[in-house]
DNA sequence: GCCCGATCACCCCA
DNA sequence: CTGGGGTGATCGGG
């Protein structure tokens, strides 16, 4: 049964739900960027210049100048998947966003500088060259060796500010403390004949740096574990120049070879990478203090979880089973009979299928499983749908793509955090457990998630559409949960979830979804917002927030 | 001088 | 194996 009708808005309970954030058809009114870009600086606090952006840590400026670009990428990665022809895209929404964020003031750190850049820590994470352009911590877009000129003794003398070391030239004994890093130029294209090094514009502002012993910035470029198609660099903080000397390349012409060593006393950075794999390689458990078990889900989910605990002697939570789903009685009847997909190669942006256009005509996720759309809700592929398991709109419900791992907190209770880096927009896992019906809350009321809670995801602040919250259901995760059980409350979360409905036959099945609000680098602790019911103060349920943020409202429950 | 943006190479996947 | 999509350890123009 198949039905491409997108009009009628009585047809489900889910339409009726989803009015006004979902079922628009696509036109050239939804193409407008300027708006859309003017909504985005306006709710980031990024139009002003200035005056605004000193109310904020130099961290908070940098996080929202990435989460500008991320939006703006998405929103044109959306419409090149969709409608490139109409919108006349020459695609490159990585390039488009950049320009876009550059020209509208939406970037910190202007003036280039030698050191630490403000508001960028060591360990964290980027996904687009044209962040690192933004945020100031290196310059150029495509480039290795980011370099100014300074002053040095009354002659004018270029200095390096920072490189990035993507693995291309061969570079050897990158163990997170020695890097050798090769120098730019000498025609490294395959097309044509290499040709020597010269001692100019990068490499001779290394050598400066050698010489004046002036450190530089390190960034390790890696492929991302997940998605081997895209790139994530790694800010790894300070290094000094040890030496450097000219060795023979291909066709025996001269290559410049940098040996930089990495400032001691600096947070772990890079190496903590290296950790990972080690951990990945050995199964889990064997080469690290504090694991409890390699797989909390016992082989349910399709990646273990480790449990660890380097704080106390608690072996894990009490009274409680891992199920990896949501365990429904009686799921939300639709007042017709669903509508359900044939698209045997996966849904595809663009086209009627019913499934798309219950999404505004829009795939609600990339190829990797990043969010794409700005809705508040996410309608997936449902169990008589014909497209395969792989199918774009199937993401929240295959089950984790990311190694997480709880663990003890020192004051809150377990907590959940990943060994992958996050990309911002990243689907995470499900809030899984049993529906319950009738009480609204537990006598214990931990381990309860509400989605009659009024709830205000920064993202759809940002895109311009209200939140069209509540949905009338509770999850209990008491006894029987996943992962996301587990995820601990902050004022300034990581995470966000949105609604994903599936249709099956005469019923909906909601679902909560967690997905990233910004990249997360590996073992930061996620995080969302509890949200607040609407018409209560919380009373004895109310619990002193310990998230430790700057914008923390103090309690919560 | 330095800020910007287009090039086609290169990688991965279908 | 080949083509297409997507991004980049330039480089030259304004």
């Amino acid at each position: 049964m198949e039905s491409t009708s997108d009009t009628d808005d009585e047809r489900s309970v889910s339409r009726k739900k989803a009015k006004g954030t979902t079922g628009k058809a696509v036109s050239n009114s939804d193409i407008d960027i300027d708006s859309f870009v003017t909504h985005l600086l306006n709710s980031f606090n990024l139009s002003e210049v200035d005056t605004l952006r000193q109310m904020d840590s130099d961290k908070e400026l940098v996080d929202r100048v990435i989460m500008v670009y991320t939006l703006l990428w998405r929103k044109f990665a959306q419409l090149d998947d969709t409608i490139g022809v109409i919108s006349g895209s020459k695609k490159r929404p990585d390039l488009r966003a950049g320009a876009i964020c550059r020209k509208k003031g939406a970037c910190a750190n202007t003036k280039r500088r030698v050191g630490a850049v403000p508001g960028v820590e060591i360990g964290d994470i980027f996904f687009f060259r044209f962040e690192m352009c933004l945020v100031g911590l290196h310059t150029p877009t495509i480039a290795g060796i980011d370099f100014m000129n300074v002053q040095i003794s009354g002659n004018e003398e270029p200095v390096a500010v920072s490189i990035v070391s993507a693995g291309l030239y061969e570079d050897q004994g990158d163990d997170g403390e020695v890097l050798i890093y090769s120098g730019q130029g000498g025609a490294q294209r395959k097309d044509k004949p290499q040709t020597d090094q010269e001692l100019v514009r990068g490499n001779l502002a290394l050598e400066k740096n050698l010489h004046k012993g002036i450190k530089v910035r390190v960034i390790h470029g890696l492929k991302d574990c997940q998605h081997t198609t895209t790139k994530v660099y790694v800010y790894d903080g300070l290094y000094t120049i040890q030496e450097s000397w000219i060795e023979k390349g291909k066709s025996d012409c001269n290559v410049f070879k940098y040996k930089l060593l990495r400032v001691p006393g600096q947070p772990e950075g890079f190496k903590l990478w290296k950790s990972i794999q080690k951990w990945k390689d050995n199964r889990g458990a064997i080469t690290r203090d504090g694991v409890i078990l390699p797989d909390l889900s016992s082989g349910t989910e399709k990646l273990p979880v480790c449990l660890v605990n380097n704080v106390d002697d608690e072996k894990g939570p009490a009274n409680f089973t891992y199920r990896c789903d949501l365990k429904y009685k009686t799921p939300f009847p639709l007042t017709n009979s669903s509508t359900t997909c044939t698209c045997s190669n996966g849904c595809q942006a663009g086209t009627n299928c019913p499934c798309i256009q219950k999404n505004g005509g829009y795939a609600p996720y990339t190829h990797l499983g990043v969010l794409l759309s700005h809705n508040t809700l996410i309608h997936e592929c449902g169990n008589s749908c014909r497209c395969p398991d792989t199918c774009r709109n199937r993401i929240s419900q295959s089950g984790l793509k990311i190694r997480l791992e709880v663990f003890k907190t020192r004051d809150r209770g377990w907590g959940l955090r990943s060994w992958d880096p996050i990309r911002s927009g990243a689907f995470i896992c499900e809030y899984a457990g049993v529906v319950v019906e009738g009480k609204r809350f537990d006598s214990d009321d931990n381990y309860v998630f509400d989605a009659t809670r009024v709830y205000e995801p920064i993202e759809s602040v940002a895109s311009g559409e209200p939140p069209k919250f509540p949905f009338p259901f509770v999850i209990s995760a008491k006894n029987e949960g996943n992962v996301g059980r587990f995820m601990n409350h902050s004022c300034s979360p990581n995470v966000y979830w949105l609604p994903v409905v599936c249709e099956f036959q005469h019923d909906a099945y909601f679902h909560v979804g967690f997905y990233a609000i910004k990249h997360i680098p590996p073992m930061q602790e996620l995080t969302f917002n509890y949200g607040r019911p609407r018409d209560d103060k919380g009373g004895a349920r109310r619990k002193k927030c310990l998230c430790g943020s700057p914008r923390c409202k103090g309690s919560f429950y």
